[in-house]
This record gives C-alpha cells, sequence and structure tokens, in this order.
DNA sequence: TCTGGGGTCCTAGGACCC
DNA sequence: TCTGGGGTCCTAGGACCC
C-alpha cells in the first residue's frame, strides 16, 4: 500500500530557469499580480530569507542589491509546463490526481507488485528533470497525509534527497517526531493555535490521540488527518476531473477605484472572463456574485466591503445574462467614498450545459440564450479577443501593475526562446 | 506609495415542513 | 397561565489548501 507525492521544487522558479540557464545559482523570486507579494523562491531566495507572501516592497532593495532576479508571474508559462510535468508522471502510472499546478498523487497500488518503489521513483525523477528541466522530490508512504510528511521531511533533511519512502513504523514515527504539528496538512493557524493548548506540538502527538476524542473536540475534518497519519487510508486518490463547483474571477487594483463608473467595467470584464471559463467547463450556473472590499491593511481609511448574490430564474452560461446579473448585484454594494482596492466575481449553483430547466416565472424581458451566438464569440475570440461587449474596459483587463513578466516560451510562436 | 488569486469542505443556524 | 418534536434543505461564513 503506498501512495507518492510528487511535488516540484520551487516550481514558479524553477519554470523560469528552464530557458535562463545563465540564471544558475542566482537567487530567483515570482511575484504575485501587481507584483504585490512574493509568491515563490528560489532556495538561493530563501537562504536570503526571503519569506513566502512577504509584500515585494519590503523585501525590494535588499533583494537587489543582493544581486537577485525578479519576475512578475507568467502563468499561461506555468500551466504550460505543468502540463508537461504532468503528462510524464501521467505515462508512468495510470492512477494520477493532479493535486495543484505543481502536486501531484501517484496512486502506487495500480503497478506491478515486484517494482521497487524506490528505485522507480529515482527514475521517473530523472525523465522528468531530463525532458522538462523542472527539479521534483517524491514522498512515498501508505496514505496521502504521510506522504505531505515524507516531502517534508525532505526539505528538512537539507541534504541533496530528493526521494524519500516512509514504510515502516519507526521510519514514520521518527518523521512524525520531528514533524511541528502546524506543517501537518489540513492543520492551519486555527487549529494550530487550539492544538498547542492541548499540549499538541508535534504530529506525532497528534497521532497519538484517540480519533474519536479528536472528533468530540474538534471535528471530522481533523479526525481524518489523525487517522491518516497511523496509516489508515481516509482520503482516496481522486483521478477523475470532477468538474467545479464555482468559478471566481477577482483581481486587486494597482490604483484604488472609487467611483462606479470607474468600476463598473472592470466587474464588467470578470464578468466576461467568469462566462468563458463557465463554458469551457461545459456548465451553466443560477448564482452570480460580485463583491467589493477596500485594502484591510490602510487601518487609518474609511473600510468597507460586501458581497451580494443574484440568483437567475434559469441556469445560464450565456455571457449577456451574467453581465446583466453583476450589474445588478454591483450597483447596491457599491458606495462613493471608500476608496476600493479589489472586485470580484463568483459563480455558483451549476448544471450541466445540456440539461434544460425552464422556470414558470421567467421574466419575457430577459435576454434569450443564444448558445450557438456565444459560441461564435468564443471561436473569435480564441486566439486574441477581438469582439467585447459594449459595457467592458477594453482598454486594460483590469488597472494592474505588472513588469516584469518573462516570455510565454512555450505558448506563444512570437515568444518561443531564440538560439543565435 | 506599494500587501495575490482560485479553490474545497464543513458547520451552525434559519426557514420551512408535518 | 400553560404553546412540541423531529426532520430536511439552504446559505453564509470559517478554516483550510496551493
Amino acid at each position: 500500500m503506498a501512495i507518492a507525492l510528487v511535488d516540484c521544487e520551487s516550481f514558479y522558479a524553477s519554470c523560469e530557469r528552464v530557458f535562463r540557464p545563465d540564471l544558475k545559482n542566482i537567487p530567483i523570486v515570482v511575484l504575485s499580480n501587481n507584483d504585490g507579494c512574493v509568491i515563490a523562491r528560489s532556495t538561493e531566495a530563501k537562504k536570503m530569507g526571503i519569506a513566502m507572501g512577504v509584500p515585494w516592497f519590503k523585501v525590494k532593495d535588499s533583494f537587489l542589491k543582493q544581486k537577485g532576479k525578479v519576475f512578475s508571474s507568467n502563468f499561461t508559462f506555468y500551466g504550460d509546463m505543468s502540463a508537461r510535468v504532468m503528462n510524464i508522471l501521467e505515462g508512468f502510472v495510470p492512477k494520477v490526481e493532479i493535486y495543484s499546478i505543481d502536486e501531484a498523487f501517484l496512486d502506487l497500488d495500480t503497478l506491478r507488485q515486484n517494482y521497487n518503489l524506490y528505485d522507480f521513483s529515482c527514475h521517473m525523477r530523472i525523465l522528468v528533470k531530463q525532458w522538462t528541466g523542472i527539479p521534483v522530490r517524491i514522498g512515498i508512504a501508505p496514505t496521502k497525509t504521510l506522504s505531505k510528511i515524507a516531502i517534508n521531511e525532505i526539505k528538512r533533511i537539507n541534504v541533496p534527497t530528493y526521494v524519500l519512502q516512509l514504510s515502516n513504523k519507526d521510519q514514520i514515527r521518527y518523521a512524525l517526531a520531528n514533524t511541528p504539528v502546524h506543517k501537518v496538512w489540513g492543520v492551519g493557524r486555527k487549529l494550530n493555535e487550539h492544538l498547542n493548548k492541548a499540549k499538541i506540538n508535534t504530529a506525532l502527538d497528534l497521532a497519538e490521540v484517540s480519533p474519536q476524542n479528536i472528533r468530540r473536540k474538534f471535528s471530522v475534518v481533523l479526525e481524518r488527518t489523525v487517522r491518516e497519519l497511523r496509516g489508515e487510508r481516509c482520503l482516496s486518490i481522486e483521478d477523475d476531473v470532477s468538474s467545479k463547483k464555482q468559478i471566481v474571477v477577482s483581481r486587486s487594483f494597482g490604483e484604488r477605484v472609487s467611483n462606479l463608473e470607474t468600476l463598473k467595467p472592470i466587474v464588467s470584464n470578470f464578468a466576461v472572463r467568469a462566462s468563458e471559463k463557465l463554458r469551457k467547463e461545459k456548465q451553466k450556473c443560477s448564482k452570480v456574485s460580485v463583491f467589493v472590499r477596500t485594502s484591510p491593511f490602510n487601518k487609518n481609511k474609511p473600510q468597507h466591503s460586501d458581497l451580494k448574490t443574484i440568483s437567475l430564474l434559469t441556469p445560464t452560461n450565456d455571457t449577456r445574462d451574467i453581465l446583466t446579473a453583476a450589474k445588478k448585484a454591483l450597483v447596491p454594494i457599491f458606495r462613493s467614498g471608500y476608496d476600493y482596492a479589489k472586485a470580484g466575481i463568483l459563480l455558483s449553483k451549476f448544471s450541466n450545459e445540456d440539461s434544460k430547466q425552464f422556470s414558470l416565472f421567467k421574466d419575457p424581458n430577459e435576454p434569450k440564450e443564444n448558445t450557438e451566438f456565444m459560441k461564435y464569440i468564443d471561436y473569435m475570440n480564441a486566439f486574441e479577443t477581438q469582439i467585447y461587449f459594449a459595457s467592458q474596459n477594453t482598454k486594460k483587463w483590469s488597472p494592474m501593475k505588472q513588469n516584469m513578466t518573462s516570455p510565454k516560451y512555450t505558448t506563444n510562436w512570437y515568444e518561443l526562446p531564440k538560439v543565435n
């Protein structure tokens, strides 16, 4: 019984390095939208003490002074590199759960019995590196939660170890004893506080509490974690790509927005983008929510945040319906006199695109949905946006700052790497 | 001056039913 | 004066994840 967790090392930073061999051994950080926070650091940058999620302006000067290299995020590129890595893994193991852009769980039970899992994983690691340039670590253990522990151990041991297998009780016990409880998968800030109060400080402490007690004092979620730490499999590998349950498009603004007329086209852009995603998922939604908020960091300015949800009479994925609903939700939550820093749209309550639910009370003035029409628009906009809705802001997608993006090396003809 | 974006799951409590 | 009990469904919000 074994699960492997494949984890790409400093994924975004490693991607940036693939086509820039000159950046070998150079500290790299990748920033969030608006170049706001540090969201990825190379090993060298971590050693410099750059924390995950730290605001860029706080570390900028010292990082650049030490010859660090900085990038704005280039998700098109990272997404493509991720797909390449996952593809290779799927070639090795029949059952793979792509858990995030840089992590995948592999069900090693689907392999032949006589495989040596450690050697097999080393082999996989070498080929992923050779074929994509991305370094990965692999943790092998009886459950998902323990495979996460294995990855943490690889990071903690801090000698060039890339594959770690936790198979017998002693190895597992040793690893658990070395893991602080807040590093356990599923234990966040709040739970950590409560657990510490109960004198549970390491993963081993947590594993030794009876699951029934944990369920009574905390929750079923944490009970599952405890069982998983004890080697009992509670979380299975989900390799069927189940459809999404909600779609969110939201952004912080590069400059604060304080009037409704500026905000409307921005929210319209979010709505258009969210509708595209929804059609790509082959789903329809019957709830459209819009939210706005000021900056929570700006303590001396008045704060406001609100969300409004519009329920639709019939499910839709027509951009025009969603635009109408978005406007209906935005107007009542907007208040003048506030400097808004972020807004977004959230689509939910999905149903299958093919099923039709008619409403007895459908407003005859509601725009008629027209799937063919939307298909043409999607087709024409596939390569580059050419058709806009009147309420959109066509100049800029959203008022966002981003100045240090690398080329889309692998997905755009005009940005392919050049060899001189 | 400057602080990300996109998800999932669970639970408590309200509305409603008989 | 005294005003039930048991159930379902939905939603908002919290906690967590990368």
